[in-house]
RNA sequence: UGGGCCGUCGCCAAGUUGGUUAAGGCACUGGGUUUUGAUCCCAGCAUACCUAGGUUCGAAUCCUAGCGGCCCAGCCA
């Protein structure tokens, strides 16, 4: 069934979705009535990528469509910082930053599980007060070895039998800090024999004498993932936690702590309830944390906001934008199968947004000069064109032309390839917005290389004259006047990686054979060059991005480009259906 | 061969309380418009739903048996 409720983020219409399914039927038995209430739990550890952006806009997404039927729902941006020893203060301010990049509401709040510790303390406290937690006293080479194997159960701890008053009596003195990281954990009382390893008696809480980026110095006790996420879900009335598959056997975990501390009196019901999704995977693209520190660390880009990166910091500086994000979410959908997205799809979105988007200038990126012979010299003929071919209200420019002119290399061929239908000795063309002009011929150098073309331009044939359209040319090529253009420093970054699925498995190779997926990157995904601009172009704003006819779309950088000293990255290509075969 | 999850067109993905010819998007192909070989518009594109049996008047949807893939043995998340 297809809902045709258009999705306000794009044009796209809302596909159903297992998870929405879900959230109707809640809605549909009350379970929830007022608010569909959804989280984003980062880590601060690292920062955010195009996985975590399909994230963003499902649980964003999700909270902003619902609250057209429950005007409460909404989405907390948590940081899940249960790990002093990884996450940083940094971490969270990139990631703030990247989820208010992508534009998605989060009421101006903030959430932290590290807020949590004194409740969770206290959860943890009824669970041991309940017989329902221990503290064991094993190292955790001893705890890994009885821990059982995927097809023999574990063994219980001798600690396991702990009397309550023991077990309280050694968590608070955890907690004051009387024993060395390592020397005691408290676990939950599941189930040894389980043959989900999660339940065997999971680790809840850990001695870890080590400073907080938030809470400073005054645990030394931080709860693990499984407790933590659960319980931070309930304190914040979370009705669906969505996540990816690999928690799918964490969540009978999730049930248990929730289900046992409703029945503590510590949450009401209905407690939030787990729903795993699958996580995104490119082709072209690794988006696993510890590739990307390798790529960083070893020096392979320049830093995490590389326009490379198929990071969000990346993405932004590589001029990919929020809105094709969105698009791109919308366009792959939501499942739990494993797939495997094509990098050309999320290439497409961002040339459809930014397509509607982008105004369009003219560069020529790998200048040669033109000399229109029969054109007066010292003489500047003013040209107009559209700011947007489909959007007439936001007007037109003017381009001077004169004498001299810089056209692209590629656009001239002395013998032409066939079907090559530009500059050519002889042939016509019209230069974009101007005058239809005639190839006479061309100079080269000493190696053969040419270094100037000629030709003459029918002056009866301006564009937007009377009369200009009697006589059609299939060429049209952009120009600029050498007089009137600037320099700009241009760079054409490309997919990071030239395999499909870098350091996989390919074609030739040896049963055993395994491969680095650093030797799998492009070395031609970054270059460099110097192009000429339209005047106006040097004068924009960091960040402002243009389509440049009839080459691709380009981005001011964020950092690097200043006025009357411009720097634009290419976002991506326009498409060429023609150099294609 | 412990447990969990998945297998619908090249890539995604609806549909799964069994019921006309299996949504939609992307890609692709053909045509049209076009002063961007762009955009835009139109048309085409799974007798087929991992395989094999079975139940049924009728199955992608139910049953059985297989096959293939992913995840789990951190005091990480």
């Amino acid at each position: 069934m297809t809902d045709q409720t258009a999705n306000t983020a794009t044009s796209t219409p809302v596909v159903s979705n297992f998870i929405r399914s879900r959230i109707d039927e809640d809605i549909a038995n009350k379970t929830f009535c007022d608010a569909i209430t959804t989280r984003f739990p980062p880590e601060p550890n690292g920062f955010l990528h195009f996985g975590h952006a399909k994230s963003i806009c499902l649980n964003f997404g999700l909270a902003k469509d619902y609250a057209a039927q429950c005007p409460q729902s909404h989405c907390n941006l948590r940081f899940d910082d249960t790990n002093p020893t990884k996450e940083e203060t940094k971490y969270v301010d990139a990631i703030r930053e990247d989820v208010a990049w992508l534009g998605f509401d989060t009421r101006g709040q903030e959430f932290y599980a590290s807020d949590y510790f004194g409740r969770l303390y206290h959860c943890a406290e009824q669970l041991i007060r309940a017989g329902l937690a221990y503290v064991d006293s094993q190292d955790s080479e001893t705890l890994r070895a009885t821990r059982g194997t995927l097809t023999e159960p574990g063994t219980p701890s001798p600690y396991r039998n702990r009397s309550i008053d023991e077990n309280l009596d050694l968590f608070q003195r955890m907690r004051a800090g009387e024993f060395p990281d390592g020397a005691h954990i408290l676990r939950a009382k599941i189930d040894m024999a389980s043959p989900n390893l999660n339940l065997r008696d999971p680790a809840i809480y850990r001695i870890r004498h080590a400073h907080h980026h938030r809470t400073g110095d005054s645990w030394c006790i931080y709860p693990m993932y499984d407790f933590a996420h659960c319980v931070s879900d309930a304190i914040e009335g979370i009705s669906h936690s969505l996540c990816t598959l690999e928690f799918a056997d964490h969540r009978p975990l999730y049930d248990w702590f929730l289900e046992q501390l409703a029945k503590l009196g510590e949450f009401k019901r209905p407690l939030p309830q787990q729903i795993e999704f699958s996580r995104l995977n490119l082709t072209y693209v690794v988006l696993s944390k510890r590739k990307l520190i390798q790529l960083v660390s070893g020096g392979h880009v320049d830093g995490w906001n590389d326009p490379r990166l198929p990071t969000l910091k990346g993405a932004r500086r590589r001029g990919f934008t929020p809105q094709g994000f969105k698009l791109f979410a919308d366009r792959i959908g939501i499942s739990k199968s494993d797939s495997l997205i094509d990098y050309h799809v999320l290439e497409d979105c961002m040339r459809e947004d930014l397509n509607e988007r982008a105004e369009r200038r003219v560069a020529v990126l790998n200048p040669i000069q033109l000399i229109l012979s029969n054109f007066p010299e010292n003489h500047t003929e003013p040209c107009f064109a559209p700011n947007h071919p489909h959007h007439e209200e936001l007007g037109k420019r003017e381009l001077p032309l004169t004498r001299t002119l810089w056209i692209e290399r590629e656009d001239f061929m002395i013998e032409p390839t066939k079907g090559f239908f530009r500059l050519t000795p002889g042939k016509e063309v019209r230069l974009r917005y101007g005058y239809i002009i005639k190839c006479t011929g061309y100079d080269t150098n000493e190696s053969g290389e040419i270094t100037c073309v000629y030709a003459e331009y029918d002056p009866t044939t301006k564009s937007g004259t009377p009369g200009s359209e009697a006589r059609k040319v299939k060429g049209n090529i952009h120009w600029l006047s050498c007089a009137h253009s600037v320099p700009a420093e241009i760079r054409l970054y490309d997919r990071l990686f030239k395999t499909p699925n870098p350091g996989g498995r390919q074609a030739g190779d040896a049963p055993e054979q395994t491969r680095d997926f650093l030797d799998d990157l492009n070395p031609n995904a970054k270059h460099v060059q110097i192009g000429m601009l339209e005047p106006a172009l040097a004068q924009c704003a960091r960040e402002a991005c243009y389509q440049f006819e009839r080459i691709g779309y380009f981005v001011a950088d964020q950092f690097d480009h200043k006025a009357g000293q411009p720097v634009f990255n290419r976002t991506v290509t326009l498409r060429d259906t023609w150099s294609k075969n």
